[in-house]
DNA sequence: CACTAACGTAAGGATATGCTAACGCACTAC
DNA sequence: GTAGTGCGTTAGCATATCCTTACGTTAGTG
C-alpha cells in the first residue's frame, strides 16, 4: 500500500537500465526468462540476478510452465510509483490539476491549502 | 529535452535516498547549502557531493549569494522523469487496462474513491 | 594584510553492485 | 534409471558508490 520502504526498492529497481529494458521486454507480453536473457549480451544467470530484484520489487511476476519460468510485467508496481512520484512534486506546488481536483475534497471541508513541511 | 541519457542521470539520482529528502527540503523554498546538510547526520561535504549530483541531472538549481549557495528544485526537471515514466507504462496500454478498468467501475458508481491503488 | 565563514573538491577506504564461472535443482524424454 | 533442458543460486572478483578527512577557493571582516 505504497509504503516507503516498497518505493525505495522500486526506485532502486527501475535505476538499473537493464532492469528497464527487462520491463520494457516484458510489459505487453510474457517471456520466459531464456527469451529475455537472449535479449542481452551478459549471461543469463546475471539476467537472472535482475529478474530477482524485479521480483522482490514487485514489478514483474513470475509463472512456472513445465521447466521454463513465464516473467511478465505488473501494472500496479509502475502504477505505485507513479502515484509516489506524483505525490513528490505535487506536495507543495499548486501545478498539476490533477492534484487541484483531488485536493478540492479536502478544500471543501474549510481546509486552506497550507504549505507546510 | 528528455534525451535517454539525461533520464539515466535523473533515475540515478533520484534513487537516492538523501538525494530525495534533499530534494524535499528545497522543494517550496531555497535553501543554503548549510542549511540542508544540518538536516542530516552525514557530514556537510557528502551533501555537497549529493547536492552536485542533483546539479549535474538538472533536479535542482544553484545560485551564489555572497559566500553561500542558495538551492532550489527544478520542476522541469521532475516533470521531464514524469513524462518519461508515463511513456514508459503507456506504450502497453492493454496491460494497465484490467487496472483502470476496475477504477473505472468505482468512478462510474459516483466518484467514491478516486485513487486507492 | 590576516582571519574567518561557507562552500566545493580530491584522496582514500568501506561497502554495495553487477558480472562470470561453477554448481544445484526441477522437469522432461528416452 | 541416464541424459539433457531451463533456470536459480552461490562464490568470487572488478568496479561503482557513499562516506570521511584533508585541502583549495571565494567572499566578507577587522
Amino acid at each position: 500500500m505504497l509504503t516507503h520502504y516498497a518505493m525505495e526498492q522500486t526506485l532502486h529497481a527501475i535505476a538499473e537500465p537493464s532492469r528497464r529494458e527487462i520491463l520494457r521486454l516484458v510489459h505487453d507480453k510474457e517471456l520466459t526468462a531464456g527469451e529475455i536473457a537472449a535479449h542481452f549480451e551478459v549471461t543469463r544467470p546475471a539476467i537472472s540476478q535482475h529478474l530477482r530484484v524485479l521480483r522482490e520489487a514487485e514489478l514483474v511476476t513470475a509463472r512456472k510452465e513445465g521447466t521454463r519460468r513465464m516473467y511478465r510485467a505488473r501494472p500496479e508496481g509502475l502504477e505505485g510509483l507513479r502515484e509516489y512520484l506524483q505525490a513528490f512534486w505535487t506536495d507543495s506546488l499548486s501545478a498539476l490539476k490533477e492534484v487541484v481536483e483531488a485536493n478540492a475534497l479536502e478544500v471543501e471541508r474549510g481546509r486552506t491549502n497550507a504549505s507546510d513541511r
